[in-house]
DNA sequence: ACAAAAGTGTTCTCGCTACACCCATGC
DNA sequence: GCATGGGTGTAGCGAGAACACTTTTGT
């Protein structure tokens, strides 16, 4: 029986400007050099999956303390044209700024791409990203995942749009508002942020960092 | 770097009588043979880790066309004390006169035990349970997955009893019965059931196999 | 004054919960 | 006739959805 490999990927989401965005990388290793995908790599000999995963993503791009899941391993006995190897998929979610950061920072080769479309990515990648943004929606639904994707400080409006982003609708503010500072999902705090020509902002945190409640969301609109 | 291995392993549940039960198999291998736990091993060179599950289960069990759904990988570098080994633990759901079966059948060293309760088996095949529990009471609050555990036809009250074991609470009977009819999601036939010394019941089946409903849940009761 | 985004309240509907009694049968 | 499980209806509450106008600022 051949030997089989081991590898994760990991499919980073993060709102990039206004739209839901996954990060991919050039890849190094044949048969797809130069070719965008999503960073990976097999694991270590003495180490968790999810262990790799943090690894491969500080490696390939600085980024570190994120949210992982692990989403679904995949299997395909062709989907490594070189060799055989099994695909643990991760999750992770950053906010749009350290994303901007690392994308821009001395690790080359690494940008944001519309996370709600194929890109005809190697291997299964494009599954993979497939079934990130679909979790990502079922989570954002019933948690405050969304803390993971923001700053520390935003406007209602800002975080609003995120929403829309991710779920692909608009929302209606009253009913998002009502819900998210009725339940003590986010806080006000003191400041405002002034911006361009109107009324500024408050600014709002969440509250606490518990991770799944009982149905919040979404306030759907009908279109 | 060491050779990793890729196994699944398979937590089957089924209705015992009327408790959620996990089913086990004496193990083979070493260094554990002779112990219970789950159906698994070593995946094919040329199949997927599904493929693999349905292939124990088929061989180790005799159960064929079950439903299968992945759960998790486990990868604790120590999690099998031989070697190397990750696990793709899937869960599979039969209903309970097959699961008798099987466990009666040629196939040797089959029983259920309860699936709420650890049993210190070898492996973090106890982990791989509870995550499938788990997943079972997720899934039966808002998917008529139970359709996979009962068969064609039954009263409603066995199928109320199924429930409450899944959920570990009682049901009020007036809303369960509403919900499942009104909405549809099972449908009365012509036939009833005369048993004991009493009223005879009336039986219904699913009414489609669709999967994923909204928010479907269960009439919890107070207590 | 006007453009642009922030902010706000009420009504309706629907689904979940609670709750107690009669029905059909075998013995 | 009685024990046993099968079967039923209603009222209240809470959460989500719908919906349009006022406020604050910069220019």
């Amino acid at each position: 029986m051949g030997v089989i490999g081991v590898a994760v990927d990991v499919a980073v989401l993060a709102l990039d400007g206004e739209r839901l965005s996954v990060l991919l990388v050039k890849l190094k290793r044949a048969p797809y050099e130069g070719r965008w995908g999503l960073p990976g790599g097999r694991i270590g000999a003495r180490e968790t999956v999810e262990e790799a995963a943090a690894r491969e993503l500080a490696g390939k791009t600085g980024l570190s303390e994120v949210w992982l899941e692990q989403l679904k391993t995949f299997s395909a006995p062709d989907r490594d044209p070189g060799e055989r190897c099994v695909s643990v998929a991760f999750l992770a979610l950053v906010p749009a700024e350290q994303a901007r950061l690392s994308a821009t920072s001395k690790y080359g080769g690494i940008a944001f791409f519309p996370a709600d479309e194929p890109h005809e990515l190697p291997f299964d990648h494009d599954e993979i990203v497939a079934a990130a943004v679909e979790r990502l929606r079922e989570l954002v639904t019933y948690s405050n995942v969304a803390w993971s994707l923001f700053p520390r400080e935003f406007g209602l409006g800002d975080l609003q749009r995120g929403y829309e982003a991710i779920l692909g609708h608009s929302l209606d503010p009253r009913n998002f508002r009502k819900r998210l500072v009725d339940q003590e999902i986010v806080v006000p705090t003191a400041e405002v942020r002034r911006g361009g020509a109107h009324r500024p902002a408050r600014l709002y945190r969440f509250a606490k960092r518990r991770t799944v409640f009982e149905h919040l969301i979404v306030g759907r609109t009908r279109t």
